[in-house]
DNA sequence: ATGCATGCAAAGACTTTGCAAATTC
DNA sequence: GAATTTGCAAAGTCTTTGCATGCAT
């Protein structure tokens, strides 16, 4: 198995931490599947983690997976998404500044971006209403260029 | 069973347009899930659209409702509003004014909210990478000044 | 007559749960 | 050694599909 890179080591801290906060263990198991997760820029769906963390431990069972993601969004590792057809995927929520998306209906493309005037704009919201921020998500639907220049 | 009121003529009429364009039909079984969903504020399940249909017409069956809310989708009536555990839910698409939420997270309150500076700054979004838009979701998530009060 | 609509039940997709064996601390 | 973790398979959700019957045109 491929071993997590230096530059992962901060993120494997922090679910360790996080398990021994909980009074849970660290495997090796739970090591692939973090190092897939952060290998992949993105997201990723439980299918497609569960798909490239069977090439590391060929073992692996989908029950694991299921149960390794929620520890990583526990641990703050990890983001559910969005929920579509394909199921719920999930991004990197360490170390991986807050960002917006924009959808294209037509082929599935997703475009990260993040804008200082929305944000600002939120900010402004939260204050009007009393509100203490805590998170958004914001997602921009609509046709990519190429699947409008398709006809949809 | 209840019948549209003349209010809901409007929606009715763009229903029976789109099926018609389709080569499709225009049922009774059709307009009770169309009245269901109009009586319905906010977010809708499909479950919760199918308890309320059988109340009209009992003898409905869920697929014809999932059918159906495709159909008003198809219409231009509904939309996807979001995807959590309990399904998929729908909100109004035709003569609502489209809004954003902001939910608190202690109290579950949500306050429905517009800001033209929100939507100026999404609209050169979609302008900057190309896109034809097509719809958006923003969910502001925070905690509200009783429950900030309250120690969250 | 032709073909769409419906309800039922079966199938499908995605996720969770139960359990015995293996592993970790 | 006690308790957690794992993989497998079964069960659970939510949604879609197949099909015979019923209706509308």
């Amino acid at each position: 198995m491929r071993h997590l890179g230096t530059s992962d080591s901060e993120e494997l801290a922090i679910l360790e931490g996080y398990l021994k906060e909980k009074g849970l263990r660290m495997t090796p198991t739970r090591e692939a599947v973090l190092g897939v997760f952060l290998s992949i820029e993105g997201h990723v769906t439980a299918e497609a983690l569960f798909e490239e963390a069977r090439k590391r431990e060929p073992g692996i069972g989908q029950a694991t997976v299921f149960r390794t993601i929620k520890l990583l969004v526990g641990a703050g590792l990890a983001r559910e998404a969005c929920s579509g057809q394909d199921g719920t995927s999930y991004e990197h929520a360490f170390h991986h500044a807050h960002h917006d998306h924009l959808v294209c209906l037509g082929c599935g493309r997703i475009i990260e971006f993040k804008d200082p005037s929305i944000e600002r704009a939120q900010e402004a919201i939260y204050r009007k209403h009393g509100f203490s921020p805590s998170g958004h998500h914001l997602r921009l639907e609509g046709y990519c260029p190429g699947c409008v220049k398709k006809g949809r």
